[in-house]
DNA sequence: CGCTGCAATTGATAAAAGTCAAGCATTACC
DNA sequence: GGTAATGCTTGACTTTTATCAATTGCAGCG
């Protein structure tokens, strides 16, 4: 059977934003019946991708914002020496693409760490629906104002707090954004290597290693490979100081 | 005479984008002559603001977005803690306030390094005009995935790159930047104390003098207080790894 | 099932940057 | 124009983290 037969189209689904158990997180969020139901004219779901897929890559021509729905994924740049940028990990209900839209190109590659499945929208079609959408433009301003915030909490962290507190941030960020999505919050597993952990948080893999270790033996964590518990997490907030930046709302790093 | 009296209004002007010197690198770049016209009913210019005062404060509700006309502006937070984390410097043709819209309040404060102009448009007001001048949002869009661009680039910088890597980087993108708004991008003053560059680049203000005085040494730039001269861009720029990210375009950080 | 390969950990050592303290220079303000 | 306050630099020392090298452990595959 090929992939596009008439019974069975896999390759492109018309998808459903009003049943989409996303929604709440994603583009229709501010927006009323008919709006939701324009907007799924352009939007469409792509078959998933397995693990180390590419949704997109850096330098490829921009085209299209992508949703993910399902798995995670990490955005990174690699420089003309070589050198790997883990610039952060993107969950379900996130967007991928914004920064793209000022250069042209895709300034990083969006890679699956597990099978991941996503939404596409042709930009130059969004860009029409802005204008007879007014919700749709507060939303993405809103999407790319929070992937800025995520963005100057990293910045903040690697600036100048150290090694252990690093990692508390980083699991105590990932824990906050699982459990939005429902997942829990206390016990869940890496999709991510240690290597892209600790690249993303600015150290080497021998640092993080050994810093997981330490929380372990102050009992604020359990690791076992892949799996983390967090066992106390009031001090691992603590230790990454909290939501610091913002007085009230959630501190969300994209990592 | 008092500040609004009829012969001489200082408060607020009503803002000419069409005269103005920044047109090219402001939003106005893509519209068309009538757009301009209904765009110029929304932006007024304030007052200038001296040395060390403040376009908004962290905290503040979002209200409205600013563009620099003149002058230098330093963005910073403030954590619980009482830590202060430099996010960037804009200078003119920039926007400001972008990462508010998500949130509602303002996430950073503005402060002016110098004495500084600027024009502000109330974001509502904006976000109807989106509606009706379609090359408004693509422009928008546009200045906040170069935001992003700017701060994955600073991220990298932190995360793997050595003291005087990271001082040749703010150098470069300096000079890159001054070229653009028409500056000598190979001499010129420092409107931010040493104190706040360290800030940003993550590292300590005594380490920050001494690349300052290794870089003075090894012939690639002069220092006589403010005022900073780059004889060896070359060099410079490959200390600074040149354009890592981006095989194309100008690297700019926020900074 | 055992080999192969990659990922993660661990230990020893080196290098880089931070900290503390003092002194100098510059600016701001009476 | 002089004095105080601030910003910047310099030196000595400590701490942190990176680096190098070796080993362990898990995973994929014939």
């Amino acid at each position: 059977m090929t992939k596009n037969s008439s019974n069975f189209k896999i390759s492109v689904l018309q998808t459903n934003c009003r049943n989409c158990s996303l929604s709440s997180l994603c583009l229709p969020k501010d927006l009323v019946g008919a709006e939701i139901k324009e907007l799924e004219t352009i939007v469409s779901q792509l078959p998933p991708i397995n693990k180390h897929g590419h949704i997109f890559n850096q330098g490829d021509k921009f085209t299209s914002l992508y949703v993910i729905r399902s798995g995670c994924v990490k955005k990174y740049q690699i420089d003309a020496d070589g050198n790997e940028q883990v610039i952060g990990f993107s969950m379900p209900g996130e967007l991928l693409g914004i920064d793209a839209i000022g250069t042209g190109k895709y300034m990083s590659s969006a890679e699956a760490l597990d099978t991941t499945s996503f939404c596409h929208l042709q930009y130059s079609k969004f860009e029409d629906l802005c204008q007879s959408i007014p919700g749709l433009i507060k939303h993405i301003l809103k999407m790319a104002g929070q992937e800025l915030v995520a963005e100057h909490d990293i910045h903040k962290a690697i600036s100048q707090k150290s090694i252990d507190e690093r990692v508390a941030v980083f699991f105590t960020s990932l824990s906050t954004r699982l459990k939005i999505l429902g997942y829990s919050g206390s016990e869940f597993n890496l999709p991510m290597s240690r290597h892209d952990i600790a690249n993303f948080l600015g150290m080497q893999p021998e640092t993080f290693s050994r810093s997981l270790k330490k929380l372990v033996t102050d009992d604020l964590i359990d690791v076992n490979l892949k799996h983390i518990k967090i066992k106390d997490l009031d001090n691992l907030r603590t230790l990454a100081g909290h939501c610091d930046t913002c007085p009230s709302s959630s501190k969300v790093i994209n990592g």
